[in-house]
DNA sequence: ATGTAATGAACGAACGATCGTTCATCCGTA
DNA sequence: TACGGATGAACGATCGTTCGTTCATTACAT
């Protein structure tokens, strides 16, 4: 038995092994100009092995866009939070906005997004990785609402929609003009406490 | 002279149509999945004489840049219309959100901004088309903000960016869920009018 | 007016590179 | 010996680009 969780964990840590060198391939060249060959080659094993792990190559853009979803957890979890609405959305925020402004993500995003145009498969990993997040806002502001500490949403899950959306926008815009750093978040703060704010 | 005119012009078609014929590739199969044989045939032109028109792959898209960048200007020109800055606000925030959300630019934007990403003199020509924007818009709050009808902004242009970022996180976002419609932008308007009015 | 040289747009075969994928083969272990 | 993971040569396709060539049109000399 404890043979064969060995042999499943050191399948697995390959796997996760590939994964974390297809990641550096595509944030280096992106995701149609990257090669199988290239990120077998990073991940140090050899290209027809890399089929023993997956099917293809879009299996792994795949499997980035799952494990994209678990580190949106803690965020999340963060949200849950509601003995102050306004401030947990605060930290929210300012903790969001870093996250999405990395490079990784940044460009990780990109490259899914590029990629769900033209592949529904793709799209439908990148929107339930949204949704995920719009809930968990969506149940705040509806906290917040209740609690006079927000305005009236006409519709509270739109709202939580474009909370999302101004960050991200933020966040990519950041990521590209001033090349991968982030400053402070505070305009970005401010501008969604105004908007929802009563 | 006639004649050279006539010249030129046939160029410029024949260039044009390249161009259209190119955004079309794009749109449908992404800018990266697109070859050059394509693009030649969809043009109707041979794939030698392409390239006497273009001297790369990489500039018939700079071209396509360009070129939404003057369909900008009516967007800019609407914003200098100062007489009621909120409702300007509004009329641009309606009407350009229904332009950012079309096929055309939805796609085209996140396939310039993918390859912006790995290349520098398409980022360039990215954050030129918005810089445009986000300068008008800049005037704009100001002059709202002295006639009293906007909050004070701590720092104009970072908000006009922030308000371009809503926008076009927003128009992105409606277009790969719900499949190139665009419906009311009631709640956009909202949002953003929370977010910038006294 | 006629012949001729020059122009450059248009073409598509061909190039070398690289793509994603398959599969016959090898090697270490049990 | 038997087995299963690992290998990389090989495949057919396609990539962006180059280049030798054709051909209609223009400009000029006679």
């Amino acid at each position: 038995m404890g043979e064969v969780s060995d042999k499943t964990k050191a399948l697995g840590e390959r796997k996760s092994r590939i994964i974390a060198a297809a990641v550096g391939c595509f944030l280096e060249n992106g995701y149609n100009q990257t090669g199988i060959r290239e990120i077998a080659k990073k991940a140090g094993i050899s290209l027809g092995n890399l089929y023993n792990h997956f099917r293809s190559k879009e299996d792994v853009l795949a499997e980035i866009a799952v494990l994209e979803r678990e580190e949106l957890q803690p965020f999340q979890r963060l949200l849950t939070d509601h003995d102050d609405p306004m401030k947990t959305l605060m930290r929210f925020v300012s903790e969001f906005a870093n996250y999405t402004a990395s490079e990784e993500y940044a460009v990780l995003s990109i490259e899914i997004a590029a990629e769900a145009v033209h592949n529904p498969e793709i799209a439908s990993l990148f929107m339930a990785n949204r949704s995920l997040l719009v809930t968990s806002l969506q149940a705040l502001l509806e906290k917040g609402q209740a609690d006079k500490c927000f305005r009236n949403f006409a519709d509270s899950k739109q709202t939580a929609e474009l909370i999302l959306d101004t960050i991200e926008g933020y966040a990519l815009r950041e990521y590209l003009t001033t090349g991968r750093k982030i400053l402070g978040t505070e305009e970005l703060g401010n501008f969604i406490r105004h908007a929802t704010c009563r």
